[in-house]
DNA sequence: GTCTATACTAGGATAGAC
DNA sequence: GTCTATCCTAGTATAGAC
């Protein structure tokens, strides 16, 4: 059992090649930052991702859909107390961005890539957060219609506390967004 | 009085620069790209920015600071009714935005550059609007420390709105949470 | 103040050995 | 699966004529 199969040496990149998307966007990574960040040689870059930078970029975007699904998505629809799973969906918000230190890779892309086909798959990972978000406020007995305007909202708050958090070099506007998204929802 | 002082034709060119940078961010803008949009080939922008494709971002970062400034602090600041003058803001940021369907070049320029000078510039303009914003909010009668929290609220609801509104393709978005930041500065 | 022409570098991608 | 070497394009920037 020396070596792990080759599907976690691709997870690995991957969750390397997130972070730099993350922090970067797409135009502001180059095959040579990610060869300097992993590690490995252009040609062996190009062996795990044929299709070269926008392959991985895709991975990428693939990473972040699996990785909310598991982590905020699916507590979100767990049975139970749905204000406890809104909680616990907030709690998720708040480690998956590190209270407001690092970017949302969706944003970074949505941003970079205009209107790519990368920006698209950036864009659906968000209607969808919105959706099951919405029907998780529905829940708890709010009008469809309305529960869709506060999902939005919330994840509006969560988007914009952290390009403020950003700005203002301060984590506590993370936290105050996240107590308001709580309002906004759960009110 | 046959050609308008060179100062004119550097507005126009900064006013297409900040097109350019808004919506694809710094390193999603190339010189040749500029020369395309502008009509001027890449020798004739190098007259205008000696110091090049950074100068040209600095720019737009001082026109950005310069437009607020006139359109949404100034505003802001005018004696007269506080809700009015709060009113009359989140009028102008709506029309900055165009409800929605154009980013923030801030924001763009804040992802895109990490953390160089020029993200450093473009957080402090949204430092000083929100600092701008939490003084109008004040003379409300609420507390500073409360009316700090409800710029930051208000400004990252409209930041937010850019960004869920360009993955959601609804302006019906950047409306409601126009709407959301107006209850929250004046409630 | 704009152009043509030209450096020069960095970026994306491939070939082929090991 | 990784490396070295290479190709080619795109990108930034400059020189010098008009």
């Amino acid at each position: 059992m020396a070596h792990p199969p080759t599907l976690d040496a691709r997870h690995q990149l991957v969750v390397k090649l997130y972070e730099l998307f993350r922090q970067r966007g797409y135009e502001g990574v180059s095959i040579g930052d990610i060869s300097d960040a992993t590690g490995l040689g252009r040609s062996s870059l190009y062996h795990h991702f044929p299709g070269g930078k926008e392959a991985m970029a895709e991975a990428v975007i693939a990473f972040t859909r699996d990785a909310l699904e598991a982590k905020v998505l699916a507590p979100l629809r767990a049975s139970g107390d749905s204000l406890a799973r809104i909680d616990t969906m907030l709690a998720a918000v708040t480690d998956l961005y590190a209270s407001g230190s690092v970017p949302c890779v969706l944003a970074a892309l949505l941003s970079t890539n205009a209107d790519g086909p990368l920006a698209q798959g950036a864009a659906q990972i968000l209607v969808d957060w919105t959706a099951e978000l919405a029907a998780a406020v529905e829940q708890l007995g709010v009008p469809p219609e309305d529960a869709r305007r506060r999902a939005r909202a919330a994840l509006a708050l969560v988007q914009g506390a952290l390009v403020m958090t950003r700005a203002l070099r301060d984590p506590v506007a993370f936290h105050d967004a996240i107590e308001a998204a709580r309002q906004t929802l759960e009110q």
